[in-house]
DNA sequence: CCATAATACCTCGTGGTTCGATGTATGGCA
DNA sequence: TGCCATACATCGAACCACGAGGTATTATGG
């Protein structure tokens, strides 16, 4: 974890980015972001439990989140909320994001020099 | 390294998606590729010659890319361009990138309760 | 000339993430 | 009673990108 010359992994967090993203929107518990994602991005993405849970713990951790126990139609479960550290922090990769998508947007479609393509 | 039932390593294969689209737009080598994509991004995407080379051999390898042999200035360069198969590869790669990148960002950007796709 | 940098190639071990499988427990329903 | 959906959780495997390090050749410049 130190200094970094070029950038860091550029794709990883992605799971991290949308659930910050999810619950920043509202309040929510683990099972029910595996099936949000899923639903908003017409199964496009579909991260499991295995990756979910482990990323609320870890944020949860750092501060990131803060989590309630509440029971709902006698279901005991747990949900989450983003604390303002959450918040910055889901600024930052938000940001990261966008730059990443826009160099490549624009290397996909951008013609180089004038350069006819054939 | 059987079929994948959900959607494998979203954001994976970017370094192979960037060097399959440089190379189909002109003739190639390797220490060069590395500078174009650190160059034509604004340094925001900077993979190392250990990305690029192994991703050029495999590629190589499974048919989608052919090399050639080119001395140019007292230099010698082995000098990349996409078969037909890697220009398919490509095609694929650049439309699971798309599909990715417009969940995503519909993601960040949409309101409260996803709607309807549109 | 010799040292240094830049070019140009290459490989290996490491590390961080995601993945799928698996495990536990409870509630609804036929 | 059995089964499925809900809801939590963890673990090892797989994977990819990364940086460090290595070789060789060609300019540069003191």
């Amino acid at each position: 974890m130190a200094a970094r010359e070029t950038n860091p992994n550029f794709m990883n967090g992605v799971p991290e980015l949308l659930i910050l993203r999810l619950l920043q929107q509202e309040e929510m518990y683990g099972y029910e972001i595996v099936q949000a994602i899923r639903n908003r991005t017409a199964a496009v993405i579909a991260v499991g439990e295995g990756v979910v849970y482990p990323v609320l713990h870890a944020l949860e951790r750092e501060g990131a989140l803060r989590s309630r126990r509440k029971t709902v139609n006698s279901r005991s479960r747990i949900y989450y909320s983003v604390t303002p550290r959450g918040s910055h922090r889901l600024a930052d990769l938000s940001e990261a994001w966008s730059n990443l998508a826009a160099a490549i947007q624009k290397m996909l479609t951008g013609g180089q020099h004038g350069e006819a393509i054939q």
